[in-house]
DNA sequence: GCGATCGTGAACGCAACGTGAACAGGGCCG
DNA sequence: CGGCCCTGTTCACGTTGCGTTCACGATCGC
């Protein structure tokens, strides 16, 4: 994980205990230019900024920090409740902030929730294992990057093994949970939809299903023992 | 500016006095069911859920929220200090949040920044996609330059597909959030207005809106980046 | 070699979808 | 007030996609 950029130098020993603790690698850092100096090679993971009483040195680092000097996002702030006011106007300088004195956990579920907004907020709802994606808005698939053409079951159905990855189901179990009901005769039906999805994933990549003879079906992580 | 949705109803004193000293307009709602209900004709213009003894109703309105059932961003809790566990694993259910009991300043910020941040986001009055135009502001569309003759219902419909290229959507989700309220009897009734769009769009264009078997309709292409 | 298990091909039957037309309500104009 | 037109909704019918089933051959374990 990239290591937070931390303003001022020395941040308030709290905030550094708090980061500490959470397992967060993070580095103070005084003044814009030292930032630069020191960034990392892949960047930072993030800031958070403490606007304190030298509140122009905090707001003219984020300034540049949004200019696009420092590779940093997303930015937090910790602020005092009596300087809410400073806030105003200021909106594109940062992501999120934190009153200062802070409840511990409340800073960390801030943390947690910018860096996963970060990540995966805007991206599509993807399943992913190895060549395949399954995008689950749009109801589309595709492995190696070409798109595969599936029906609803049979999309239903590789997207619940895609889901759990190297486990075995039994017939009965994909038959309950796929299908969605209870079913007495044909337990061959997964059989069929079994093949056309093999046959439809090419022959470069029919074992990512493989059969667990008298058991039942696993998605990829047999690797024939390579 | 459309009205906020204040989950609970009645919602705490001090929530309600500070919306009304801020000048929003909000209305109080009890359980997804009236909100469906109550959905104004151009939307919500946000959400403040308050998380408090009843989490599960509000995680459950959170949940249909996101789901796509009500037409509401962004989303903004408020939770008390010993609650904050809760947010854990809940990241898609929210926005942003405050503290409660709250400071009226802190609240007004988070507001404000959040409304910022949806509105510098997408502010467009125009919806384009590839070849086809809306105007928003004067109801009228556009296919390759030609303008189309859309009635209420098609443009709207048009509109909302049009604003979540590649995104699939059930005829129950396309019922309560372009229609606006529950269906019962007649789903088909979307299908049709697929159809004369699709006529209206020309034997060129009809592929524009894609049909997904046992699922729904999908405008455009997939989105496999961003 | 025998039974159990699974792959394969083809056929059936249903439900989801497209299509055309008719109905009902509302606004407009004469 | 009574026509007409526009529009949203519903119904009935035809078609196709596809989920399911069956029969048979292939394969594995014992």
């Amino acid at each position: 994980m990239e290591p937070l950029l931390v303003h001022p130098d020395p941040p308030p020993p709290e905030l550094a205990r708090l980061l500490d603790l959470g397992g967060h690698t993070w580095k103070p850092v005084g003044d814009e230019r030292t930032a630069i100096s020191e960034t990392p090679d892949d960047g930072w993971g993030g800031a958070i900024v403490v606007v304190g009483e030298q509140s122009d040195a905090a707001w003219g680092l984020c300034r540049a920090i949004r200019k696009g000097d420092l590779p940093v996002e997303p930015l937090l702030l910790l602020i005092g409740g009596n300087r809410l006011d400073e806030l105003d106007l200021r909106d594109e300088l940062y992501d999120d902030f934190c009153l200062d004195p802070f409840h511990p956990r409340e800073l960390e579920a801030r943390l947690r929730h910018l860096f996963w907004r970060a990540g995966s907020g805007t991206a599509p709802e993807l399943v992913e294992y190895a060549d395949l994606v399954l995008n689950l808005e749009t109801y589309q698939a595709a492995i190696a990057g070409t798109p595969l053409d599936l029906t609803y079951m049979e999309y239903e159905l590789l997207k619940f093994l895609a889901q759990h990855p190297g486990k075995v189901f039994t017939r009965e179990t994909l038959l309950s949970r796929v299908w969605g009901y209870e079913y007495y005769g044909g337990a061959r039906t997964v059989d069929v939809h079994i093949r056309r999805l093999r046959a439809k994933l090419g022959e470069e990549h029919a074992s990512l299903i493989a059969t667990v003879r008298s058991v039942g079906y696993r998605f990829g992580q047999s690797r024939w023992g390579v």
